[in-house]
Parts: structure tokens; sequence; C-alpha cells
DNA sequence: TGATCTGCGGTTTTT
DNA sequence: CCGCAGATCA
């Protein structure tokens, strides 16, 4: 196959770049990953490139996946040695097995948010810091982005000085990282830090590195942060064989840290470095692409550029405007129901959006009304569920036993009788005496006030024992059967036999066969490699286009995708761009942030385009008035179209920004927020059904009403349904009918 | 010790 | 409105 066939000539120019640093500054849809990976393919056919010489780090397992796939198809022989894997992943192996030169054992455990809280509320708990005042989540993004910045915790308690707050923070981060350490684990911003830490401390290792990577690629270049930009530099070293492909405009995660200055700083670093822009877009129509200029135009801090097309106008940006939320979701799907059943489309041309995860809820409602499959992206990882998180506690003190959040969590579940109390004595002893929690454990009645307790934590001690030695010859997934087996623990829930039972035995049937897949296809099938894996999956890895579904997930979620057909949703003040946005006096950087997140949706877009907002919404149960979001308002007017006969329409600006950047501030104060809550917006008068009576649901078939409570805003009526058993619904929503 | 109840706070985005 | 944590009861 030839790699260079069907490129335009500035795509040309990035495949054939051989050595030394480029920056790709690539628009939306302007064929990025093309150039990624033909760029690798060229250099293996024409410069004689070993594959194994080759990295290329993306931000997402999807995002790897892809492009491994089409390395694999592109590149013949030896692919697979080409190392393609996400930043995470990338620290992960390198840190497997070198982080005993930083005094972890390389059975380290990964701590996920929830692990990391529970971990801040205990220090907060010991270091008697009052978590009304300062809360655990700021002191968690606090040391988030003190490791993204590469500081660590000496540096940082220097930096707060006196300031009180600050240095309550420095208390328990410093805490934090020895914790961790005690417990052989590590978090997600460790895995990056402790790798640019290795590189520092151990030029032989970074040197192994450098000497293999000898060609590197990274993807979604505006977003990374300053770890990952040291990290990437360090394994660069100063020829810097280095390229990287981003695009300023849609850099939306400086929440987490990226910095796009690293685009700015990258021609300071390398000054011989290549830059090549890629405007040419063969996403989306000129109508949409006209649109997204037109939006993106209206921020300040960017580098100039504007994209183009040759494909045909389209259809025009439909804007649409609703009175309230439930309205804009069955309007999104009947749309979907009837294109569909026209044959005009199918399910997985569909991608719905919106700002937040919590704004799915209705428009799943609706979709299930009307029978549409949809796969839901993001809000509880699947990985986060307790059964889950059960399973995998269990693996993880069997694979490190230091683990103390994870023995905690398990002692007792399935219950062994092992209360809270039972529990503070061992740990006290522990601490006491500089243990971990399962090595106090194993002291049985030495510690002191366990007495009668010692029985069962001895007896659990047996048995995680027992577990410990039988994982030696155990595959990941026997491993885990035989954990369930032991514990009982479906055994327990089919039992208890709800329908939360039934789904939670789904959920680790799900687990088993992540884990049969897992020893079937990973490279190192071992159970820290497994840990591992599930640690660092993201809410779109579990994404998967082949599926005949719509899709719903937040514009954060939807970068790097592309759909045919798109909905925009929740185009309203205060929800896009987000009240915090706005509340933050940093001169509109945040809004700027807002509005990048507003082009990366319009970009999504390959044909058509559906942008929705609805004048009342219910958010945290109580429904609160919004206007029409400014972005709707910085659409080109000759873009979008003049709306059906049913809906109002919006008026587009006819040119230029609606919002002078300087203006920002006094706009904020000329429109109060209408905050009054609208009672009996959607509560009847009276319900046509009674207590006892039989109704009828559109989608749980019949049921007899069990009871009905004033809510206030509306009637919360319990159903008993033949099939479905008994739900709580609110009559406005529910829509039953008397039989 | 375990199960149930009540009150409160929370939602911006995530590897 | 929902989920969680602490309180309260069996």
């Amino acid at each position: 196959m030839n790699v260079l066939e069907g490129l335009n000539p500035q795509q040309m120019e990035a495949v054939k770049h051989y050595e030394g640093p480029l920056l790709i500054l690539a628009g939306a849809g302007s064929g990025k990953t093309r150039v990624l990976t033909n760029r690798i393919a060229w250099l293996i056919d024409e410069k004689d490139v070993s594959p194994w010489n080759i990295l290329a780090i993306t931000f997402t397992n999807k995002a790897a996946g892809e492009m491994r796939e089409r390395v694999n198809n592109l590149v013949g022989f030896g692919a697979e040695s080409i190392w393609v894997a996400t930043f995470h992943s990338t620290c992960g192996r390198i840190l497997r097995r070198y982080i005993d030169r930083l005094g972890y054992d390389s059975h380290f455990s990964i701590y996920d948010t929830d692990d990391q809280k529970s971990l801040v509320k205990e220090l907060c708990k010991s270091l008697e810091i009052n978590t009304q005042m300062l809360k655990e989540k700021r002191i968690m993004a606090a040391i988030s982005s003190a490791k993204n910045e590469l500081i660590g915790p000496a540096e940082y308690a220097a930096a707060a000085g006196s300031d009180f707050i600050t240095s309550k923070i420095a208390a328990v981060y410093s805490a934090y990282q020895k914790e961790l350490k005690k417990r052989n684990a590590i978090d997600f911003d460790d895995m990056l830090m402790l790798t640019v830490e290795l590189f520092e401390k151990n030029e032989d290792v970074l040197d192994q590195y450098r000497d293999r990577f000898r060609f590197i690629m990274v993807d979604e270049y505006q977003d990374t942060n300053t770890a990952q930009f040291r990290l990437i530099s360090q394994l660069a070293g100063p020829e810097g064989n280095l390229c990287v492909v981003g695009d300023d405009d849609q850099s939306i995660y400086s929440f987490r840290g990226a910095n796009i200055s690293n685009i700015l700083n990258f021609e300071k670093i390398w000054p011989q470095a290549k830059v090549i822009r890629l405007e040419q877009n063969y996403r989306s129509t000129t109508n949409i692409l006209e649109a997204a200029n037109h939006v993106i135009a209206n921020n300040r801090s960017r580098k100039k550029k504007t994209l183009w097309t040759e494909n045909e106008n389209g259809p025009l940006i439909h804007v649409k405007e609703f009175d309230t939320a439930f309205n804009e979701a069955d309007f999104a799907a009947s749309q979907i129901a009837s294109l569909v059943s026209r044959r005009e489309a199918s399910y997985s041309d569909f991608a719905i959006l919106y700002r937040t995860n919590a704004q799915s809820r209705l428009l799943e409602e609706k979709l299930l009304m009307r029978g549409i499959p949809y796969r839901l992206i993001g809000g509880v990882n699947f990985y986060a569920r307790r059964e889950i998180k059960d399973l995998l506690s269990y693996m993880r003190v069997i694979d490190n036993t230091s683990d103390d959040l994870a023995i905690r969590r398990v002692i007792n579940v399935p219950k062994r009788g092992i209360g809270a109390a039972s529990i503070n004595k061992v740990a006290g002893y522990a601490a006491a005496n500089g243990l971990s929690f399962y090595e106090a454990l194993t002291r049985g009645v030495q510690i002191p006030g366990l007495g009668r307790a010692a029985v069962k934590t001895d007896a659990f001690v047996t048995f995680l024992q027992a577990l410990r030695g039988k994982a030696q010859l155990l595959t990941v997934r026997k491993l885990l059967e035989e954990i369930i087996e032991q514990t009982g623990y479906i055994k327990e829930l089919r039992e208890e036999g709800t329908d939360e039972a039934k789904e939670r035995i789904g959920n680790i049937e799900e687990l088993i066969s992540k884990a049969a897949v897992f020893e079937e296809t990973a490279a190192d099938p071992s159970l820290s490699a497994f840990l591992e894996e599930v640690s660092l999956v993201a809410d779109i890895d579990e994404m998967d286009e082949q599926e005949s579904r719509v899709v719903l997930m937040t514009l954060h979620s939807a970068k790097g995708l592309e759909f045919p057909r798109v909905f925009m949703t929740g185009m309203e003040e205060d929800i896009f761009p987000s009240s915090m946005s706005m509340m933050e006096d940093d001169s509109g950087s945040a809004v700027e942030e807002e509005r990048r997140l507003c082009y990366v949706g319009i970009t999504r877009a390959m044909r058509e385009l559906t942008m929705t907002w609805a004048h009342t919404r219910m958010l945290r149960g109580e429904t609160r008035y919004h206007e029409r979001s400014r972005f709707l308002g910085e659409l080109p007017a000759d873009r979008v179209d003049a709306g059906g006969p049913k809906e109002k329409t919006v008026r587009p600006s006819s040119s230029g920004p609606a919002l002078p950047s300087g203006n920002r501030s006094t706009f904020r104060f000329d429109k109060p927020f209408k905050r009054e809550p609208v009672k009996a917006a959607v509560k009847a008068d009276r319900l046509d059904y009674a207590q006892g009576d039989t109704v009828s649901h559109i989608k749980f078939g019949t049921g007899t009403v069990l009871s009905i409570v004033d809510g206030g805003k509306d009637y919360e009526v319990t159903v008993d349904f033949e099939k479905y058993g008994v739900k709580k619904m609110f009559a406005g929503f529910a829509k039953l009918k008397k039989l």
C-alpha cells in the first residue's frame, strides 16, 4: 500500500518528515490520525526505521486501539512491536519494571478517585482538619494539580508558607504521599510524576528508553499537562525526533492541568522544529464548518486559523427552542425515531451530546419510551460499582497485601462478623507498630482488645493466605472465579433475588468475561497487569462503533469522534457555558474554554447538526429557567435553519462576535440569575386515577397504583407493575393512563 | 454488629 | 432528586 496516496500537500509533508521535531497544528477533521499512522508506516518502509523504535502516545485506550489497528493494516511485518499506548499505561509499564528504584514494589496498586478520597478523608481525620471548611475534593484537586505541575510535597509546603488553607493542604499532601508509599500504592497522577522522577534520578533507565524510542508521536498534544510534557521531553532528548499533533482550538482539559502553552513552548524548546498546518477538513459539510469557524472566532487567545472544506453545503444547522427539557429530549428521540423508520438513517448515525452527565437521564427516558437502542457513555463507571470494586479489592489484596484500603474494604464482605470496632483496633495496632493492616491482622490475639474477635480475623487471614497461595497457580479469570466461589458473592446475590441483585450478578459476569478476554489477549497476563488495565479504563473506551445504537455522552467524551448526525442539547446559559465558567473572574478564559468545547461539539458532526435548548429544566430536583446560550447567538445567520412550524426559532447574530470579550463582566451583572423554582409547572390539578386503580405505562405496561403522594411540585405515584415490579414515578412525567 | 432512617450536600468536564 | 454518612434502633 502506498502510504502517500491521496494525501494533500501538507499531509504529505508531515508524513515525509524524517528526523527532528515536528509540530502539526491539525484542525478538526483534517486527517491527523491518518497523518500519524501513515508517517509511522513511511518511517518503517522508506527510512528503514525499526518498528521497535517507534512510540505513539494517546490519551485514551480507545484512541490507542484505533491507532494500533490502523497501523497494523498499514505496516505488515513487525507492527506489533510498535509501542502504541496511552500516557498512563506507558508509565505503568515502565514503572512495573523500575519502580523499585523509587522505593516501591512492582506489585503496586493504583488508587482511583474513590480510593484517593477515602485516604484523604482518613488523613483529614487524623490531622484534625475540618472537612466542612476544607473539602476533601478541594484537597484532592490541589494535590492533583501539584502533581501535574511536578511539584512534590516538600516544594508545595515551602510555597504554602504561612497561608492557612494551603499549609493544611500541604500537610495532607505530605501525609498522603507517605501513606501511599507505605501501602505500595500510587494514584493516576503519580504514574506520570513518578516516571518523570524515575528518569530524572536514573540516567541509565532513561538512556535505555531513549535508545528504544527513537521516534515519538503524540496525539491530542493540546491536552498534555506539564508532567506529560516533561516526560516526552525527557524521552525525546535534545535532538527530539518528536512529532506532536494538536489543535489549540480543541483544548478542553485545562481543568485537568492541560497546558496550552505546551504548544507555544514547543518551538521554544526545539527551535529547529518544523511546523505544519492542516486546515482542510474532510469530515463536515460547509455549513457545519462555517458554523464552527464563526463560533470559535469569538475567542481572543488562539492561533488564528480557518478550516475549509471542499464538501457540499449540506443541510443548514437546526436550532430549536423548547419550553421544557422534556420536550427537548422528546424532540431528539422523535427525530431519531422518524429518520430511522423512514430508513434515512440508522441508530449508529446519531450522537446526542450534552455538557454534564446529569443531563443524560431525561434523554435516556425518552429514548427508552420510544424503544430506541442507545449506549450511554460516562456516568457511573463500571469499575466503580460496588460489586466490581469488592471483587477487584480481593484481587488487589492478593496482589499487594500492603493495600490497606482494599483489605479493609473486603474484610467484612461477605459478613464475617468483623465490625468497625475490631477494624479500628487492628488499624490502631498497625499504626502503632508501623505495620500494614494485613501484617497486623496476622498477629491475631496479640492485638490489644481484639479478644474473641481474633478468632474471626484469624479465619480471614487463613482464608486470604489460601487464596494467595492459589493465585500463584491460577490465571486471572480462574482466580476471580475462585474468589466468587469462596466468598459466595454471587450466591448471596442470587438469594437476595431483587432486580438490583440480578443487575449486580450481570455486572460480575461481565467482569469475568473481561478477565477472560484479558488473559487471552494481554502481552503480560499477570494479576498486576489486569488490575492496572481495569484501573485505567476510561468511559469512552467502552464505546463500540459497530453497535447499532444512538450514543449519549458529554461533549468532553466526544472529542476525537465523528457522527453523521449530532444533537447538541442543553444549549443554555449556566448550563453551557456552565455557570462555573462565568463565575471565575479570570477575564473570560474559562468561557473561552467552554467555547472551544462548543467548537469540539459542532465539529463532531459530519452532515447534520441540531442544537437545542429549553427554557426550563429540572436541576437537582428544582425546575430552573435559563436563557439561550450565547453560543447559539454566535452562529452565522446564513447557515442556520429558519425552523419548522412547531417551534419558535432563534435569531442568530448576522455577523461578528455576539459578545465582545471586554464586556464580559458587565454582561454578567446586567443579567441576574433567575433562580425561583417553578411550582406547579408540571403538576396536574388532579389525577384521573387513584390508589388501587389499574393503570398503564408506555414502557412498564400495566400495574396497580399502590400510593399517590403529593410532592408539592408533582404527585409521586408508586405503581406495582405486572412485569417490572414496584416503581416510583412522577405523575407529570409518567403519563399513566387509567384502564 | 447489622439494618434502617434521616438529613445534607452536590454536578462541570476525566486519565 | 439522589446518594451517602452519621445516627438510631433491634
